[in-house]
RNA sequence: GGAGAGAUACCUAAGCGGUCAAAGGGGAUGGACUGUAAAUCCAUUGGCAACGCCUUCGAAGGUUCGAAUCCUUCUCUCUCCA
């Protein structure tokens, strides 16, 4: 099978009910990335110093692409960042600095290469601050601001959705910025495909009319779907914030935890797009009903872990989450911290040790779950919130706590 | 620049002089049930070595025995007009 209808089958291309493709610009585009090699580019706001588990559609996009062939640009948006896209948000982003956005920018081209290759001949990666940020104002608005109706941008739903709340002239212009920005990598690199979520719609179009207006060429669009889990909640959002893909935000032991605990009726829809797992063996999976959807889960956990952490941390993660939901109660890889041993030589209150695990903030929570009977020290109930723990919990020079079923903290003593 | 409306906890949204650490909903957390799932049910949801004390209703002042609530000024947001 060819590109194009791999990412139709593995959903990352939307779908109308009788699976034709629903979010592309111009049809042409399937038998162009099906049979000739082009060059395709998705964009990435630094507004944060990590991704996470929502950008890593886009990123797995873009994997697939190199995979088949295609050079996939990875385009930074040192220079958009500074504006803040308002599409698909409800009101104005706070802004970031540039020191900010620099910051993060770094962080972020790091990440980008456990996905794709980069490299001559491979992927290429730019940052569009390099072309907007010595744009000359006037000079900008003489070019290409005439080429933009003020009219047709008011009816783009990312603008339309904004009218109601308020929209800043700041923000107005991140379309005609991101419009630039293919025109660039047109004239540059002959890219020829953008691709993005779908809230990206209007951008993207708005793009494709600039580079036929300048250029007199036909370029493409694609958008990805916008992922909500089954209970309709946006992908990558738990209790504690977002999936970060970053390791020290969010531990590779719970970020297979976070692929182990999807609704059933994600699964599926997952490992589609979160594994490279072939889709014969998908639809294999996809027969395995009530509690063996659980098969389903490791699996999916474990490759999703393997893609964003490496192959050695994604096998610890699963042997730590193996045992600790089984007979062992201990891993290597579960969220640490550590405690000296003069501290507990004294003895510590287990409301202020439960606080430093980090598995609560403050001593009224801590208290409320040991009364609430979801506090466990090396898997005994924590009866008392008067209890003074000592060096004899110690085993093997560690200890694990617990909230609830799930929440784990290994307590390391040197 | 002119006229009006508003700002309440993680979000939403009641309260409009004491009974307010502040209703309801959502979310989150713990428990029951399960399969580390969903749905459902119960409980908890400002802080504090805690039947008490301390700090919170945009900010600062004021009125009052008593203020989230009334008055003044300020900041910000929105709507209409220019």
């Amino acid at each position: 099978m060819q590109i194009f209808d791999v990412l139709l089958e593995r959903g990352f291309i939307a779908r109308n009910e009788d699976g034709t493709p629903k979010q592309v610009t111009n049809p042409e585009i399937r038998d162009i990335l099906n049979n000739k090699k082009i060059t395709a580019y998705i964009g990435f706001d630094p507004t944060a110093s990590s991704f996470h588990v929502g950008n890593l559609l886009q990123i797995m996009v873009l994997a697939h692409l190199q995979r088949a062939g295609h050079r996939p640009i990875v385009v930074v948006g040192g220079g958009t960042g500074l504006v803040g896209d308002p599409s698909g948000k409800t009101e104005m982003r706070k802004m970031l600095t540039v020191e900010k956005v620099q910051e993060n920018m770094n962080s972020q081209k790091e990440q980008f290469k456990r996905y794709i290759e980069f490299g001559e001949g491979k992927a290429i990666m730019v940052n569009n601050a390099d072309w907007l940020l010595s744009l000359n104002y006037v000079e900008f608005l003489r070019d290409y601001g005439r080429h933009f109706s003020v009219n047709r941008m008011l009816t783009a739903d990312c603008i339309k959705n904004r009218m109601e709340t308020g929209l800043s002239f700041l923000e107005f212009n991140y379309m005609i910025l991101q419009s630039y920005d293919f025109l660039r990598l047109y004239q540059q690199y002959g890219c020829i495909l953008q691709m993005g979520g779908d809230d990206q719609w209007g951008n993207i179009c708005s793009g494709i009319e600039l580079i036929r207006r300048v250029e007199g060429k036909e370029c493409y669009g694609i958008t990805c779907p916008l992922l909500t889990t089954a209970t309709g909640s946006k992908m990558g959002k738990t209790e504690k914030g977002a999936v970060w893909l970053d390791a020290n935000l969010f531990s590779p032991y719970e970020f297979y935890q976070y692929w182990r605990n999807v609704d059933d009726r994600d699964v599926i829809k997952f490992l589609s797009l979160f594994t490279f797992l072939p889709m014969e063996e998908i639809h294999k999976l996809s027969q395995l009903k009530d509690s063996k959807i659980n098969e389903a889960k490791e699996i999916l956990a474990f490759e999703a872990t393997k893609i964003t952490h490496g192959e050695k941390a994604a096998v610890q993660a699963q042997q730590d989450a193996r045992s600790l939901f089984g007979e062992q109660k201990t891993g290597e890889s579960i969220p640490t911290v550590e405690i000296s041993q003069q501290e507990l030589q004294k003895g510590i209150w287990v409301i202020e040790l439960i606080k430093k695990s980090g598995l609560e903030t403050s001593n009224s929570e801590a208290r409320r779950l040991i009364q609430k009977g979801g506090a466990y020290i090396n898997q005994d109930k924590i009866e008392s919130i008067d209890l003074q723990v000592t060096e004899s919990f110690v085993k093997d020079g560690e200890m694990i706590l617990r909230a609830g079923k799930k929440r784990y903290v290994r307590v390391l003593v040197k």
